[in-house]
DNA sequence: TTGAAAGCGCTAACAA
DNA sequence: TTGTTAGCGCTTTCAA
């Protein structure tokens, strides 16, 4: 293994310059940068990680807490951001109950990591305590931001007159959205609660449930795009207009909505993951990060219109 | 922060003598080490990761690479073998064709892992090369064991006699189980390729879109307990005998389908994760680990007879 | 069974 | 702008 001495002795300069100029700190010359960057390329030269925290403190590594693998994109969305940072992502599964009792207890992440991010967790007073006395910044995400996605949805379907709205719920979601519907003025039938996998087939499916049990409601919510796309589809196919006769909402894959032209509920998961990943850095850094989350918004398209006169 | 010569003067040993305790490294007396643990709880002492993996040469940290974050089952149970064995896991979500192929140019676990475990990704030859001149262990999980539940599912039916098979599948699975079926010898009718959440409801649903599909399909394959589950209540509750009339059988969910009595295929991605594990840290220890993934098998229970004649 | 001492490969003062 | 010098907090010989 190339150590950074070795560079510095086929660069020509000493170690602390290399390491100077590798991190981009101030105080190398451009060309000595320059030139030091390419002979440790040529070695195939890699930072010992462990050496680097231990000399300077700072352990480039965040522990991402998670409840359940299940909320894909938020995961992906701090990964990708954290590691673009240059920052490892420790994962800590917070699954099993007696698995996370243990993680608390022992708290594997003393010394180990800079900051701390958590994902969909709802943490406990005394875990939220427990966390903080690592004392290391700690950033949490929770599902209330899809409280407000669906919010919104409901909103702009409410202000088009509809009363009759079906929701398909994609995944392994929690069933608070029943009472969010309710609570939102809404009435909700249990046959146009419905599950479905984020799949454009999914939707298709959901759609012949639907018309199996007519009446049709007037709009339609989903919280996958796919399924948003496979509903819209199959409604079409089956002669039905869109929005003439059923609107319809996405409250994620703003991507595959905008492509389609569905209204959709825009700035979600991913986008959460990542803006949770910019206030822990900025914390780390010392700075106020004021910004709030991504601003849920509607982007509102083709597929949702006024309710049908029936 | 306590460091480990803290607690070496606490206890009134060396900091070696520490070492050796904490790590229950020999040549330590029990008392002392009993003693050492207890003062180093006391104060509430957390190794330093870095100088330990500095000093020790060994990092404990496996980086777990996975194309996308859909194959819960999979990491989960990695993470938590893992984190039993007192490793780290370092995520690396190889999702969107671009960072996948910076991943591998920059190939940024050099020096900071003891090993790959890349899960559910499919490795082109450069990729796969690429990892081994990290020289460290990679150990990799395909997605062929999926197959293999199905290939054991499909020969129990048509041992039985039955050639009718719906297929329900959970999650954002790929499509190849369609070919795989046809493979098998069994027809496949697009009406009986059905998508579902993997909940309960899922499979509820599952079967009123198969009712209202006549005929109905002499046996069932879900790829989830929770669905296999719903299929069956829902079949139950329709005046359907399970066996009699259809036969169900899940690919995965094994405590749940014990739990009801629905023969299904067990050992299956928590498992293979954790087996996955075993291998690596087996390397790592410089043995060979000869046992192979567990034993996808069949546990037959009451939901499965013979083709009914209709 | 225990301790002393020498690093592991970096970063961060401080000098030059 | 660059180099020298101390460590960072452990693990690991080697001696005692």
């Amino acid at each position: 293994m190339t150590s950074m001495s070795d560079v510095a002795r086929a660069a020509g300069v000493s170690a602390a310059t290399v390491s100077r100029a590798l991190r981009g700190e101030p105080g190398v010359s451009e060309a000595t940068r320059r030139y030091v960057t390419e002979v440790a390329k040529k070695m195939r030269y890699a930072i010992a990680r462990d050496a680097s925290s231990l000399a300077g403190g700072r352990r480039y590594a965040i522990a991402v807490l998670t409840a359940d693998v299940a909320r894909g994109d938020l995961l992906a969305g701090a990964e990708g951001a954290l590691r673009q940072a240059g920052y490892d992502v420790l994962l800590y599964v917070l699954k099993d109950a007696e698995g996370r009792r243990r993680f608390f207890e022992e708290l594997p992440l003393g010394r180990r990591v800079d900051g701390v991010l958590a994902l969909s967790v709802h943490l406990t007073d005394s875990e939220d305590a427990a966390l903080r006395s690592l004392d290391v910044p700690v950033v949490s995400v929770r599902d209330e931001d899809l409280r407000e996605a669906l919010r919104l949805a409901v909103g702009h379907l409410m202000g088009l007159g509809h009363r009759d709205v079906a929701l398909v719920l994609a995944g392994d979601i929690d069933e608070f959205y029943d009472e969010l519907l309710v609570a939102e003025g809404l009435l909700v039938r249990p046959e146009w609660t419905l599950w479905s996998s984020s799949t454009v087939a999914g939707g298709e499916q959901v759609v012949d449930a639907l018309l199996d049990a007519e009446p049709l409601p007037t709009a339609v919510i989903t919280t996958s795009g796919e399924v948003a796309l496979g509903v819209f589809l199959r409604l079409r196919r089956d002669g039905r207009d869109v929005p003439g006769d059923v609107s319809i909402v996405s409250l994620e894959g703003p991507d595959l909505a905008r492509a389609v032209g569905i209204t959709a509920v825009e700035g979600a998961w991913r986008e959460r993951g990542e803006h949770a990943v910019d206030v822990l850095l900025a914390t780390l850094r010392g700075e106020e990060h004021e910004t709030k989350p991504p601003t849920v918004h509607l982007a509102v398209r083709d597929s949702t219109g006024p309710r049908p006169e029936r």
